[in-house]
DNA sequence: CGACAGGTTGAAAACTATCAAACATTGTGG
DNA sequence: CCACAATGTTTGATAGTTTTCAACCTGTCG
């Protein structure tokens, strides 16, 4: 029933860098390939985990609600990066929503896959470390932002995550590359969706940025890099 | 020169579950131990990096500083803690400040040492891998706190944190068994040490803790809980 | 005893959220 | 194809928190 997959989709993933073709082929027999279209959720907090997803095309979103409703966007996912892991190392249970904020392609591994897998292939265990690892720091460095900088700043440092992450060359300067509302930055930084439009607002009006309907173009990245470092504001044009 | 170190200080933590005695005597042996007084730093950020640190006993504050000297308390080590490990697995530096609070015991295992020992027990880095994950869930649900709570709440939910953590019933109530600033609460919530201490002041109006020169106690933990999940105050005595 | 670190408190200023209303764009069903 | 609902965005006015600035207090330690 399931489609044949290419096992070169797991190529450059780093979960699995260092893996033979023979385990790479192990790997992708083991997954589960889904189609989520755009607003759909892949996963939703509280649910008992898959052990693990894969992004091969799209984007997907992790957020997470609080007792309260509110919710924070932990992070967006590109092609290649894995999500929904954290489950398995701590109780089996999503943390958080993911939802598709384009129409995406992902694999999933069952539990026990996943852990026949790193038992197998240790290399994938140290992998995993590694990645969660760099995901800690990520985390502490926006917890540090969010308790010491004030919005402006915050929203610039988002934006320029997103540019790294999804950014794409137009005409003007660098777009985002998938629908990101107001709202979705505001739960990014812990502010409103009003800031967040004031800010665009105001940035627009300086020629540093032209947005609209969800979506973003960075038309001066230096001006930006200088708002989220709390420089001087540059006078020359870029 | 070391000291003879008792294979026993390694029982019940949680990097080493799961090995044998062996094991865990030749660990012990890798490790080297160190005083440090209280105010004294273990060790600091941006610095190159033992590849691992276990605090026998005291207390050690984990600070990140940003580029423009802002502070944020990550966490607070007690005993049977590790800390530390989280640049062996990225660029091996350190990426906070280790900060004695009070008179402290630790050890550290050098990088090589640490590489060796996780090479021929691979359950320390399956157990590795679960701590940073927890670790992780944690960041993000501080992270969901800040970006979303409001002062009171941020304080209260790390009294608590630190109750769990740290607390020792005294007559009145439960003591934060540590010297604790308002300056450190300002660090760990995202706000001022001002801020902090006029809402100790109002909670102590209360009756809900009582606090002084790097000291609380909490007398309703009960009342710091629903102030934490903002629920309505409670009327009788508890 | 004096210096100092830590703590408290008032007053003013600065941010940001909240409330409210209007506008724009997209997609859909008639 | 158009009207309209739904969603996303903008902006003004106001209110509320929290920071900032300043001054003072208190116990500790050398």
């Amino acid at each position: 029933m399931a489609p044949p997959l290419d096992p070169a989709v797991l190529r450059g993933m780093p979960l699995f860098a260092g893996l033979d073709a023979d385990a790479m082929a192990e790997a992708v027999a083991l997954a589960r390939p889904r189609r989520h279209a755009r607003g759909a959720a892949v996963f939703t907090q509280g649910e008992a985990a898959a052990a693990g997803h894969a992004l091969i095309d799209g984007r997907v979103k992790i957020v997470q609600t609080g007792p309260d409703g509110q919710q924070v966007v932990m992070r967006f996912i590109g092609p290649g990066e894995m999500f929904g892991t954290l489950a398995i190392f701590t109780d089996g249970l999503y943390p958080a929503d993911a939802v598709a904020v384009a129409d995406s392609v992902e694999l999933s591994w069952p539990a026990a896959a996943m852990t026949d897998l790193m038992e197998r292939h240790p290399v994938i265990v140290r992998n995993a470390l590694s990645i969660v690892g760099g995901r800690l720091r990520e985390v502490q460095h926006r917890l540090r932002e969010v308790a010491t900088e004030r919005v402006e700043r915050r929203v610039a440092h988002a934006l320029l995550r997103l540019v790294r992450q999804a950014g794409r060359r137009v005409e003007t300067g660098v777009e985002i590359d998938f629908p990101l509302s107001r709202q979705d930055v505001a739960e990014m930084t812990g502010t409103t969706l009003h800031t967040v439009s004031r800010t665009l607002s105001a940035w627009e009006s300086q020629g540093i940025v032209e947005s609209g309907r969800q979506q973003v173009v960075i038309r001066k990245p230096h001006a930006l890099v200088a708002i989220a470092e709390d420089l001087p504001p540059l006078r020359s044009g870029d």
